[in-house]
DNA sequence: AACCCGTGGGG
DNA sequence: TCCCCAAGGGT
């Protein structure tokens, strides 16, 4: 849910979430668009259904218990380099690098003096941020989690907050002055418009009717036929969608 | 590697 | 208003 996801907003439906599945077979037991359902308006609601494979996953071939090995989380249906290392190292307690968004800031920042704005993570990137890293496996985690807060509420992206920042004194982004970002930057897609926007549409309107849906209700969410036709198409290549009879459509039933 | 995939809050 | 940004992953 934290993937591209803004916590204080993941945080309700997370509890809403474990309430009803507090364990993977729990959530493996029912249909996956009951998953998309609950996910609500969090976004990319594949992840959804990716978390929903994964418990399947988990049930089935681990004996519903959440895996504690790098290698075999990695496998799951929607975890990557990032859930995976955070996984087994705040769950479980291991020592690995946990880089995401935030880390990536701060460590650009703190350690090589620029704004970085790769999103990729490589082999360096784990190695310079393990390096930080106290020994102790335990103490590697807190430090894990302290990066990621330093990032999210003090080193952030808009207006970093250096005043109240613990390392400023020895910050290389500090020294060089503070630095703008450099390069084009990436550049930010626009939404209004796009599929994205259409697929979301759709979506919504399955998402709250308990029945299937008929074409015709769903045409009326957006008024250009070529395009929503491909973004329904999208979303029926996706398995976010099925057709439940020919122009009815619902979300996935198992 | 570049591009696709949602949504909502804040500046 | 518009734009930026968010505990990324898959292809």
């Amino acid at each position: 849910m934290l993937q591209q996801t803004p916590v204080n907003r993941v945080l309700p439906v997370w509890h809403t979430w474990l309430d009803r599945w507090p364990t993977p077979p729990a959530l493996a037991a029912e249909p996956a668009g009951e998953a998309v359902r609950m996910w609500g308006r969090l976004g990319y609601p594949r992840r959804a259904l990716r978390l929903h494979q994964a418990a399947v996953t988990i049930t089935e071939e681990h004996r519903g218990s959440i895996p504690d090995d790098l290698e075999q989380l990695l496998r799951l249906p929607g975890v990557g380099t990032y859930t995976a290392r955070a996984v087994a190292a705040f769950a479980f307690r291991q020592r690995h690098a946990v880089i995401d968004v935030n880390v990536r800031r701060f460590v650009g920042r703190a350690i090589n003096g620029r704004d970085d704005q790769r999103t990729a993570v490589s082999r360096q990137d784990l190695e310079l941020v393990e390096s930080l890293l106290p020994q102790d496996a335990e103490s590697a985690a807190r430090a894990s989690a302290a990066f990621m807060e330093l990032g999210a509420l003090v080193c952030v992206a808009r207006a970093p907050r250096c005043v109240a920042c613990p390392v400023r004194q020895e910050c290389a982004w500090q020294r060089a002055g503070s630095p703008a970002v450099e390069g084009p930057g990436r550049r930010a897609q626009s939404y209004a418009g796009t599929d994205r926007q259409v697929r979301g549409l759709l979506l919504a309107v399955l998402r709250e009717s308990r029945v299937p849906v008929r074409q015709d209700i769903l045409d009326s969410v957006w008024d250009k036929p070529v395009q929503r036709d491909r973004a329904l198409r999208g979303l029926l290549d996706d398995g976010l969608v099925v057709a439940v009879a020919p122009g009815v459509y619902a979300l996935p039933g198992e």
